[in-house]
DNA sequence: ATTACCGTTGACGTGAACGGAAACCAATCT
DNA sequence: AGATTGGTTTCCGTTCACGTCAACGGTAAT
């Protein structure tokens, strides 16, 4: 019981919030890390309802996937990460700011400077890419060397291993 | 004068051997870090010519590269990076152990190991290729979006425009 | 012979990204 | 009521991958 639900603490979107234990297990990081990443600035929980307990939205959920990945796969520090996510930030604040107020005139400059940063990020992925496509094949081409190398050995073995056996067996 | 040339080292196949400083330069390392990498067992120069002075030979500006691709295209760290180098060094090992003694039986037990490591590598950068490839995706697809918002709010800010001037004026 | 340059070996310092423990709340289970 | 669970802040510790500095040595040119 002790019907704590429908609190309007900060906002009362009806999303689901999870709290930083449930976040951790889901996003496979530990609420250190979480609380790390707020203290940087990467991320802004719901935050202290009652006391000091941090709820977090699925777009936040959703943040942190993003982080990672960022972090895991182009191999970006959280500074980096920090600014690659600074226009998609200030567009986001931007948005609740004014919702449903101007008729948004310069609502368009930060969407495009979003879209901008977005596509120079897909440009580093895209380098990323084909970098890491090089290396492969620098590395099937090693791969070819060697198993070449392989069948010679064999080759040389076979050679050397009938002298035991000189006569030759044809089968 | 002074001509230093021609000294049996350790080994004087006449490879042009590299300085610590030039290593750097070309490599875009400080020396500082290769002689890290040599500490922690990454790296084996000829060492020592006369003084203490590590020379490098061509094969080790080659493994370098490797070394750094493995750690800024795949994000190993250097224990990993020296495990994954592991099979390999060995069969270099014995290579240079047996130039030209047995019929090398074992040898190729070693090079089918370094064959087989190699191509766990392939696997583990192919894995990486795709979840970066379906990241991309992702950011493409964001794109999308952000620009399907903006015609619709450059719509929306066209339709809205009028209202300051209803009189319309044409020039 | 002096200077300049490049190298060497310690040893200690550093920035990034957390880990971990202490001391303390708040809700929940038994 | 007491214990457990899971959260909080604060602060110090740690690991990785080097950076940096001191003290020193060999080689080459001036």
């Amino acid at each position: 019981m002790t019907d704590t639900r429908a609190e309007p603490d900060t906002r009362a979107e009806d999303e689901p919030r999870l709290r930083i234990g449930e976040m951790a297990k889901e996003t496979g990081l530990t609420s250190r890390t979480l609380r790390y990443w707020e203290e940087i600035g990467l991320l802004r929980p719901v935050a202290h309802r009652g006391s000091g307990e941090r709820l977090y939205s699925l777009a936040e959920r959703e943040r942190v996937v993003h982080i990672r990945e960022l972090q895991d796969l182009l191999g970006l520090t959280l500074a980096e990460i920090h600014d690659v996510l600074a226009s998609e930030d200030t567009l986001e604040r931007v948005r609740r700011a004014t919702r449903a107020s101007a008729p948004t005139p310069k609502r368009l400059g930060l969407l495009e400077d979003a879209i901008a940063a977005n596509e120079t990020l897909v440009q580093r992925i895209n380098e990323r890419l084909e970098r890491i496509g090089e290396f492969r094949d620098q590395c099937l081409a090693r791969g070819d060397r060697m198993r070449a190398r392989r069948v010679d050995l064999e080759a040389e073995i076979a050679d050397q291993r009938p002298r035991p056996r000189p006569k030759g067996r044809p089968g």
